[in-house]
DNA sequence: GAATTAGTTGACTCTTTTAGTCGGGTTTAC
DNA sequence: GTAAACCCGACTAAAAGAGTCAACTAATTC
């Protein structure tokens, strides 16, 4: 139950972009120098991020990688699927039954589908310029007060 | 970002005991024939499960494991942070600031730690009674229902 | 147009975690 | 006293995670 670098370096690396660019691209040698990131391994995530199509880059001198929407279309869902590859929390999820209990459907689907659901929910209410501007906090408590009235009810 | 076989596992084995427990103790060889797990992985598993108070034990012929509390008093965060160790998303959580950046406060903490605080609170809404008599589905609508009203605010 | 900067790609390696196995115990009901 | 169960630690194979390396292409600048 852990996020993998990925994801995080990805996030910590949109950020970085968010906040250094003024228009300009900002290179991978930059970020890697601030976030403290080998710069070889952020080539692997921004290549799947440019796919996904949250990045565009510039080549050449004085290129680098802009934000290729404004960062308030830019979900954090995004970012973390473009790289993690899924944000499935199990096997027996989603429309097929594979990996349940011998074919069936186990006991335990419907719980594990709705935390799917709840972190997905979670992840994408929250942009890019959410987290640059430190709106998340707020948010976050807006959410966590909204859920505080529902759970364990009495 | 997904659980490990072992918190799946815990999850499905305790289900299984609510489930076929009638008083008596559920012998692990049940489990795993229902539930189609290794006996010996599960014997790891109870061991921590037991350790952390949520099972408790009969030995000789006709034992195995009982729920230790009201299946109604046992949450989901319990059964997976007993085998799972820890539910933290990231290394840079909490009261620490270890593995942040260069030994400060990283930009991204503060959303990891609403997101960890996030998932926290949903697991421990949802108790085991819930999931063996099926009521979760319902209780996590209502929840998405509450955070859908928060989300993205205009 | 040569040099340089910077993105692009794929393959490769090292390490850690996961998922399980194995072999022995100990307790207790019968 | 024996068989059914739990109990425990060590071991291992496989996969995933994290990071490196080398070679290449594109664009800018002098």
């Amino acid at each position: 139950m852990k996020l993998s670098t990925k994801g995080r370096y990805s996030v910590m690396a949109m950020i970085d972009i968010g906040t250094h660019s003024d228009g300009k691209p900002v290179s991978l040698a930059d970020i890697a120098a601030r976030q403290d990131i080998s710069q070889e391994y952020l080539e692997q995530l921004f290549s799947k991020l440019r796919r996904a199509g949250l990045v565009a880059s510039a080549r050449g001198p004085g290129g680098g990688y802009v934000l290729a929407r404004d960062a308030a279309e830019i979900h954090m869902a995004d970012v973390i699927q473009a790289v993690d590859e899924e944000l499935r929390v199990t096997r027996c999820q989603g429309d097929a039954v594979e990996g349940c209990v011998k074919g069936e459907r186990c006991c335990a689907h419907d719980l594990w589908s709705s935390m799917g659901r709840q972190m997905m929910n979670f992840l994408d209410s929250i942009t890019l310029d959410d987290v640059v501007s430190k709106r998340n906090l707020a948010l976050a408590a807006s959410i966590k007060q909204a859920k505080d009235r529902h759970v364990r009810p009495a």
